[in-house]
DNA sequence: GTCTATAATAGGATAGAC
DNA sequence: GTCTATCCTATTATAGAC
């Protein structure tokens, strides 16, 4: 029996590019198989759910990857909130890749996906904008307007790395980004 | 030889809307079949080069929508810059469906589209910021500001649609587009 | 866990009658 | 312009040997 080849989180870590690379309907098993060197048999010996169990790991990774990445540190409170701020939008600029990647949210809410892929999208969607939300809580600003502003920082988010990639310019996320910590430190500096 | 069931233009507006509610990919003949109502060989006598042909033409609609639904009321010297700017918003949101429906800069910019297609989407992006940022100029805002707005604008409207949708929510996109509203009021007003 | 082989279906596209 | 029939390839998925 032969061993793994790579550690199964490294699997998921790889279909995760290869969805958010050619979305869901794109990312056909022959792309899949070559994006983590797996045979297409070996792929369903991993996730014997098919291309729909795929998904679905790769929806948590990114969950996962937004609460160790985005989250934990907006709220880490040993942490001035200003640095904290920086730590959380420098990992967002690293987590797509300066504007080359696209995101999983936007990715898997085209065309119709299944119930359970459409109730994760949601949650992970949510909890985006959580840690925003509790970083200006905790710098004192006022709960309606925290709300606001952390909702319209994953919609800056999301639209950047539309117009981004629409344009074939990176630089349209990444002037975003930084415009995005010039707004909070205004507001929590 | 039968007559046309309905006309070409309308045939392209149905294209339209399936592809920005399935994604280039899972938008199969099949399904486009359906939408327009007419059988595949159909569809390939009206598009001899198949889907990519279909395609192309979709993002010429869009072209189209942008100028005479955004551009053209935006740049309505006869209006008052404030209603002008309504009047595109407007149109903004009833040409989404109120956050139901995607945008094809977002659609076709994922997956390896081909060459024509991409610069197509390039230039479409272009355009939709140009409305805006003409509006700003006549209003007296400095250029550089103009057009940092004026990208703002379409990073708004995309970002919003994204969201909107992996929430399950209009009102992320129909409350974006009022605040949208206030803060040009604010400036041209 | 990986491999080769293969089934079963869906996808894009075309031919030719009407 | 539309239809039925069909081709070929790609796609998802499984079986069984190693």
């Amino acid at each position: 029996m032969p061993a793994a080849l790579i550690p199964r989180d490294e699997v998921v870590r790889r279909l995760f590019d290869a969805f958010r690379t050619f979305g869901y309907e794109g990312a056909t098993l022959a792309r899949l198989s070559e994006a983590t060197g797996l045979g297409r048999a070996s792929l369903y010996h991993y996730f014997p759910e098919g291309k729909d169990g795929m998904a679905r790991e790769v929806i948590a990774l990114a969950r996962e990857w937004i609460k160790s990445n985005v989250n934990a540190p907006l709220v880490n409170v040993g942490e001035p909130a200003t640095s904290r701020l920086k730590t959380a939008l420098r990992n967002v600029a690293n987590g797509y890749d300066n504007g080359r990647a696209a995101c999983l949210i936007n990715i898997f809410g085209i065309g119709d996906a299944n119930d359970v892929v459409r109730e994760a999208l949601r949650e992970t969607a949510s909890l985006y904008s959580h840690g925003f939300e509790r970083l200006l809580l905790d710098a004192g600003v006022q709960k309606s307007k925290a709300r606001e502003i952390s909702f319209d920082t994953v919609i800056q988010i999301e639209g950047a790395l539309v117009l981004a990639r629409a344009l074939d310019d990176r630089s349209v996320f990444t002037k975003r980004i930084q415009k995005l910590e010039k707004q909070y430190l205004e507001l929590i500096g």
